[in-house]
DNA sequence: TTACGTCTGTCCACTTGTGCACATAGCCCG
DNA sequence: CGGGCTATGTGCACAAGTGGACAGACGTAA
């Protein structure tokens, strides 16, 4: 079908999700005959609200998801970012339900993909496995949940520097993120001219500067200063619910910071 | 223990909650031994974060739940409703793991309980039970994203009207919601003076009345006009998904209207 | 019936965010 | 090297929401 597809992937050579990575080798012997893998390119739709959910995918290396809530204006809403610490797609719903979301490829790169069907057909014979995901599951409503209460009292200020931290944490990339004005306006809700501002206010401070079509953070402490604690939030409960659970090296979002 | 609780529920007569309605009588019957029936007031705590979720809370009749946020400031943001048409405490991360929110007995009344171990082993023995709960966890993401979005771009007069509904759509009580402008303003996350403006810019349309303690509505199709679609959008979720899985004569949230 | 505590309506000065407009800068492509 | 597209920086008038203050209304309890 496609050149850029391979079917196999030996279970010692995972690919690089963490969700992935935490499964004991009995676990991860049950999914790695269904597990393939390959790469979307960036703004590439997985699913379209309304489509049946048939598919999980696993953001690899410095591949991010996003689930977009339309809207009636048209403009869709960015919510959460999925990168390599975890998986999108019948994660909650099981499978086999029309989409609520349209989720989309945000930075392109490898992903993991296997067949609603067959992880729960493993999940049914491993409790460990069951296990793993119901506790991702959970960090993922966490991880909404923040969300909400950030968009309902935080500025726009903080939630652009909480952003960039997110997106950056999962990349692994510290020092840049590829996004436009106007993209990192959509994603937060907000006119294009008032984000272009307070990256403007932020560049001012020191703390980052400006490339077309790329923003650079020049002082990782001044943005953490200047963002609401959501993030960190999420990161802790990821950790509390996840730690123990057949601990790799990888812990999760926050895998690339101590 | 307590003269509130009465331990037997039978099959015949099963608790005024939607979720439970919905089942198979194969599939309640496998609930109906563990499960309890008592009244919680308003403002009750069924769950802090951190706490170990051990207990699934079936809101029944008038009974409403909802989700807190807990935020730097002490100030706790509402997220989400969760009436007759759902239940509360590990329905996605099928318990035992640490809440993440605050869950709280926002309109006090009868609720159904049963032990998380309980309903888990039950799944376990039925598929269609499993489905359905599925199902309903999928609705509940669902309502979150929606939320999520919603916060970020309507304004706090849709949002407003939208929870007026929303919590009347899950009382049951079409004319009357009982909430001072503080609880209003503190759970849409705006302060006090802005929400009571609102109220009366509504009261000047002759959209609704304001009682000490209590707003009534005097125009459901204004109140409904000037809501955002967030409401409506997560009421067709709930349908498309619920449709068809033992359908009773109730639906989802909108049961009570048309 | 009165007293008290809480809820409500409204005022004001101020901050945050909107939406549009337009000049300019960066960059890819021929 | 230069044209043209898109991204960026900024100005402005306006709308939305904040937070504190305070008078008065309501309703419960004694």
């Amino acid at each position: 079908m496609d050149a850029r597809i391979s079917k196999t992937t030996e279970a010692g050579s995972r690919p690089a999700n963490n969700l992935l990575r935490r499964l004991s080798p009995a676990d991860y012997a049950l999914l790695a005959p269904h597990v393939t893998l390959d790469v979307a390119g960036p703004n590439e739709l997985l699913y379209s609200p309304g489509d049946d959910v048939q598919v999980v995918h696993f953001p690899c290396g410095p591949s991010l998801a996003t689930f977009l809530v339309p809207n009636e204006d048209g403009r869709d809403v960015e919510t959460i970012l999925v990168g390599r610490e975890g998986a999108v797609g019948g994660i909650v719903s099981e499978g086999f339900l029309p989409a609520y979301t349209r989720i989309c490829v945000k930075f392109g790169g490898p992903f993991a993909r296997i067949h609603v069907a067959k992880l729960e057909a493993a999940k049914m014979r491993s409790a460990s496995l069951r296990n793993i995901f119901a506790r991702y599951a959970d960090c993922m409503l966490a991880q909404i949940f923040q969300s909400t209460a950030c968009n309902a009292i935080h500025s726009i200020e903080q939630r652009t520097a909480k952003w960039i931290i997110a997106a950056m944490e999962r990349t692994g990339d510290e020092s840049s993120v590829p996004l436009t004005h106007e993209q990192l306006a959509t994603l937060l809700g907000v006119g294009r001219s008032y984000a272009s501002r307070v990256l403007q206010s932020f560049k001012a401070e020191g703390v980052l500067d400006t490339r077309r079509g790329a923003i650079l953070v020049r002082n990782l402490d001044g943005l953490h200063l200047r963002a609401c604690l959501c993030n960190d939030a999420v990161k802790m409960h990821f950790e509390e619910v996840l730690r123990g659970v057949y601990p790799t090296e990888e812990t999760s979002p926050s895998s690339a910071r101590g």
